[in-house]
DNA sequence: TTGTAGGCGTTATCAT
DNA sequence: ATGATAACGCCTACAA
């Protein structure tokens, strides 16, 4: 005796008929409850391995869903627990080694708790930024990790306004306002210069990014307190801006040349900046370290295989990212989270970097 | 004269009071309806901006949208059109250089188009890789994007059944059965190997991925190729296998100048295993392009940036990216999308490339 | 142990 | 031009 199980359902049209075109639909709870003949509620509970349900017809439920295809939707479920399990991640851009190094450990550490990620890219445009950020938070995000954020402080208010959980990785605000992971910059920074002091340099310059940023002010804070502490008097002339990259640099590094006493040695905001700053040195025929010793800042994966390899100040990272996301974690859970998390930095002494040439002030060649 | 507009909504109570604390919920689409006093459908139609709608409310609409702070929840969009306006972006790692760039492209095309990017790290473990697949599809995005899968030909099937559009960039699939995106591998790799016999090499060794990977068998072919066309023997020895990465590049070098009859010049896989390559030569007191000559594959960023530079293939990673997101857009505008996207590769000549030395071969130190 | 009855915040389909 | 009303696919009471 045939059942007459609601045939006028027609609008389930799809749920037995698999592996045919399935243009139709994504099988829905509704579906398996039907081929189940339990109720929605009932298969609801079986997925998510509720003890309230009969082993028996869980097992059932379990594997007709399998067979069927069926996986739950995750947008309908964020729709009524309020919470998407998925967190934006804002970067400057994503080809930048230290973003991609970073979104890195936060990517892992999201995907093991079950959280997704939207990456997003600013690239380095404050009204991009204030987009994507608009976007993030239309998707109903659960938290936000920005890092290196460019935007000026004036945007700050927008952001809290979006009542987002939010963390930043080496954010460039003064008094930043909410959490944030960030590496020890004055203090790293000091290193490098200390190591070049230790080597016997007394002409060492330092090669910024653009001015503004607070990373840089901080690391040249460090740079300068470290001449202090040699007694060692600042000399402005040696101070000179670059844009963070390889091309600003070359500017930079021919400026310090054409000095009537041009440095032994030269601090690098970054290992980017250290990129280009040796390949101008090379292009004027000066060798590394003999003439002129270099360092840099992160420890990008290639520092090592530079040549020579490069000293620097390295920066975890992908552990850097992986404290964002717990902190951020935290955050959504209710549980006290650290404001702000600095992380040691760590001189990574290479080739790049050797003792001053004996009367080695000013000589260009080799 | 006091209205008595509903008051026992008590729901609603997050409405106007904004910057106090807002711990209460997001303004709705139906609290601004109650706060313009007109019905829900007619505010998503005004915030929509259709003409349907007065112009006057409409902007009474929006301008009570604006004070309220109100952002259109995308996850209760994405419900009931069944389109989320997202993609999944999956590659083995984000901070391998090639994949960040390709995602770079991607991200902008998708932002360009109102499309937001879910990033998924499989780390080369087809196990995970199955699993973010997995966990993408039940974020129902519309299309789902993979570079450089390195998962077996067993799993095709799964991507198949989850009837998600899908464009692969660079897939190591013998035989695609969906759309991609791929540089032209033979013809890239072969432009290596001609170049270096133009140069007057003949013992040309060439360093590969881990086997199995058709980009490998591809350039491989491409450097047999070139030789057969040179009348040049091809020698098993001289094509050895590294892992794609700098580290086992190392060890190929060493198998390489061990032979009774070293190469004069090496072909790697890729920029990363050049690097590698160039390393683990530079230890042996050979010099490049003097003793051995080198070229890579892909021109990562800092290609250029080496001593010597790096000659490569170029591959337009970014613009890569790009294509592949054109086509998934057609996909899902069910417009016809090439399957097949071939990318022309580019002969960069640096400096790691040289003429062969006359009786070159086999000298050890310059 | 299971089913019934909402409701999450939108859009879509009807009316009016 | 606007308003009811009904989905979308899931979860969470509450009832049985």
């Amino acid at each position: 005796m045939p059942r007459n199980d609601g045939n006028k359902a027609a609008v389930a049209q799809g749920g037995g008929r698999l592996g045919q075109r399935q243009l139709a639909r994504q099988p829905s709870i509704k579906d398996i409850a039907r081929l189940a003949k339990v109720s929605h509620p009932t298969v609801s509970r079986a997925l998510q391995g509720s003890p309230l349900v009969n082993a028996q017809t869980a097992a059932k439920i379990r594997k007709i869903a399998e067979d069927t295809g069926y996986r739950a939707s995750a947008v309908a479920r964020g729709l009524v627990t309020r919470r998407t399990r998925s967190i934006g991640l804002v970067v400057t851009t994503v080809d930048d080694p230290f973003a991609s190094e970073v979104a890195c450990g936060i990517e892992q550490a999201a995907n093991d708790f079950g959280y997704a990620v939207y990456l997003a890219n600013s690239n380095a445009d404050p009204q991009r930024e204030r987009r994507v950020v608009q976007a993030l938070a239309e998707r109903r995000v659960d938290g936000i990790i920005v890092t290196s954020s460019r935007v000026g402080a004036e945007y700050l208010p927008m952001l809290a306004e979006l009542d987002v959980p939010m963390v930043l990785v080496n954010d460039q605000y003064p008094g930043a306002f909410v959490h944030s992971v960030k590496i020890a910059n004055p203090e790293g920074s000091r290193m490098a210069a200390e190591h070049l002091i230790a080597l016997g340099h007394r002409r060492i310059a330092y090669i910024g990014d653009r001015s503004g940023y607070q990373s840089d002010t901080e690391r040249l804070e460090g740079y300068r307190d470290a001449l202090t502490r040699a007694g060692i008097a600042f000399a402005p002339e040696l101070a000179v801006q670059g844009d963070g990259r390889p091309e600003g640099a070359g500017d930079a590094v021919r400026t310090l040349l054409a000095l009537k006493d041009p440095p032994t040695a030269i601090c690098c905001y970054n290992d980017m900046t250290a990129l280009g700053a040796m390949r101008a040195l090379g292009e004027r025929g000066l060798r590394i370290p003999d003439d002129v010793s270099v360092t840099g800042f992160d420890d990008l994966f290639f520092a090592a295989y530079l040549e020579p390899a490069l000293t620097t100040i390295r920066q975890p990272m992908r552990h850097m990212g992986q404290l964002a996301m717990d902190n951020l974690f935290k955050l959504l859970s209710g549980e006290v989270a650290v404001a702000q998390i600095k992380v040691d930095a760590e001189l990574i002494v290479r080739a790049s970097t050797g003792p001053v040439r004996a009367q080695g002030r000013g000589n260009r060649r080799g």
